[in-house]
DNA sequence: ATTAAGTATGATAACGTTTTCAATAACGTT
DNA sequence: AACGTTATTGAAAACGTTATCATACTTAAT
């Protein structure tokens, strides 16, 4: 009763009929007679086979794989990249394979290679941008299809797929401008080397300038997307002489290291400073107070990833995009708005 | 310059060589010349190749794949048993081929088949127990190594790593009751039908039959795991007559549907009502209030897990071990602690 | 009745590796 | 000088599929 590597072989041999013919039922071809089809059938149930990919694979040429490289799946954005990105392409048959680098930039290299090894039919990305080089030169020896997600790269001949993080940015800083009259806005920063860290920032600087406000270079803290440096970078702020009355956390990680000061140092939120965060996550809205944030779209950005890169391997040809999405604001309490 | 599936073969005639010899290059084997050697490194330099692992798998009957099938992976939980579990097979040189299956049934029927499909060494299950005599069969006719994770499965022939949801549950009532007496403690529930849901009962109970205090049926509640019915759980438990003083969420997910009543309504953590959770995800510690929970384990389940089926996959033969992590308190504010 | 077209099957080759196995060369030992 | 090792290479086979081709049998159309 045991399988351990059926073959179609044995099926064909128990079955009386030849290894085409078990290959042509299992894939529905038509010219089969309805009664070999019949028993070849009861003998594949009996025996338990399971075709074996490596071997469709091989002689197919196409692996009905796709290489997903991401940072860290536990992490929030992450998380939901890879969610839907498995979601859509679940439902076309194809599988994914997953490689966490870390934010390792050698990790990542060898990911690439081995995604390609695997012959992967095409890999999303989100990459640290150190490997732009050593990338563009795998995408030019082996001509993968790729879509990039969350840094914006540099290169030709990859789709992408980015958040608005300028406008978005800008949209938060306004609002604490200009709807609730803050003066001293700090920010706790990504890494400038990233596109998302450094167009976040420059989306935080458009709305100062626009408003007239000074950009202080002690209000900008790189924190490197990190729990506990954002814990350190809001201890710094808050001990100036000078404080800030509100602070920008560029994504979840660092608000979370940063309500940790908060907490632990009974600040209240919004009333001696007020809080805003770019993302959306689900327990974002029920911190107490809420806090204001823009409208998720990682979801989404997954989905739109997929659907560029199916339609890349299917073939389709025309410019590559750079997708961006762009997210309204979602207003709460812990920037004194009264939601 | 571009590489698009160069092969041994390819690197051979170039070289000048026989297809074994490079193959006992690229693979590292003596008896091959120094000469010959280098000469050959040089051409798969050049040409850019990469060996393919379809031909590899199916020679070596060997995929160096790990199959593993969860709900979610941008759940809390998930997501963190599927970075371990990467973590640690990726060191051992072995891709992982990741299945969401939604908790549905259906797709995690296939997803366990395509994973024996793919030959995956093993796989790290986190089931529906829905699906256990089905599961058996499989166990049963591929004889795959399976470390089953999250919820216990009456199946022999599997390693499972587990919590200690019994002990879990129990720590965290018996300090409501215990260290400050409240009397009323109500329970926003996973389903019955999974050992995890159902084991966390338990240890409710038994808490509450120990301090000689009723269990009441309508102070639990079963959310499926769901913040939204984790909220209207909530509400219907605040619109009691006799209200509960606390309220315990048996995961993340429903802890944030909770929250969003209580905030909603302006209730007064731990003022007007107690929470307790099970996890402490990060997000939980900096919660206003924070709130009390046990201490994360999901990523050393995560590595035990592999740990076990890596030895399973390694031959290593022994009796099945269904392995209990069992986790210490961490008391905040939520529950009228004063930390 | 002859032919053409369609249906049903199997033999053979191919996908890209690695593993025998055999052949040859190089070398020291008697 | 004959021999046994050991080192180096290649030819051929194998892993489990699917595609191509050829063959044989039906059926329908003339």
């Amino acid at each position: 009763m045991k399988n351990n590597n059926v073959t179609l072989k044995d099926v064909a041999k128990i079955a009386g009929v030849s290894v085409p013919t078990v290959s042509r039922v299992i894939n529905n071809e038509k010219y089969v007679s309805e009664l070999v089809k019949e028993k070849v059938l009861s003998v594949v149930k009996e025996l338990h086979y399971e075709p074996q990919w490596n071997a469709r694979s091989l002689r197919l040429k196409r692996s009905n794989t796709i290489g997903i490289i991401i940072p860290n799946v536990s992490d929030y954005f992450f998380g939901s990249i890879v969610l839907s990105v498995e979601n859509f392409f679940r439902k076309k048959g194809k599988d994914i394979i997953l490689f966490n680098t870390s934010n390792n930039e050698e990790i990542e290299e060898r990911a690439i290679k081995l995604a390609i090894s695997k012959r992967v039919e095409g890999i999303v990305l989100a990459t640290i941008l150190k490997n732009e080089k050593k990338l563009k030169n795998l995408i030019d020896n082996f001509g993968i299809p790729i879509v990039v997600t969350d840094n914006k790269l540099s290169l030709e001949k990859v789709d992408q797929v980015l958040s608005d993080d300028i406008g978005g940015s800008y949209k938060l800083i306004e609002h604490l401008i200009k709807d609730h009259n803050y003066k001293r806005i700090a920010c706790i920063s990504g890494p400038l080397d990233e596109s998302s860290g450094y167009e976040k920032l420059e989306g935080y600087k458009k709305a100062l300038i626009e408003f007239n406000l000074p950009v202080d270079q002690d209000l900008i803290k790189i924190a490197y997307w990190k729990k506990d440096l954002a814990y350190h970078a809001t201890k710094e702020l808050l001990n100036y002489k000078n404080k800030p009355d509100a602070i920008y956390c560029m994504n979840a990680n660092m608000l979370i290291g940063c309500l940790r000061y908060l907490i632990e140092n009974k600040i209240n939120v919004p009333d001696d400073l007020a809080i805003v965060t770019f993302d959306d996550y689900d327990f974002v809205s029920v911190l107490n107070p809420p806090v204001t944030s823009l409208k998720r779209i990682d979801i989404e950005m997954g989905k739109i990833a997929a659907e560029l890169l199916f339609d890349r391997i299917e073939g389709k040809v025309g410019d590559y995009k750079i997708v961006r999405i762009s997210s309204d604001i979602v207003k709460r309490r812990s920037c004194g708005c009264n939601f």
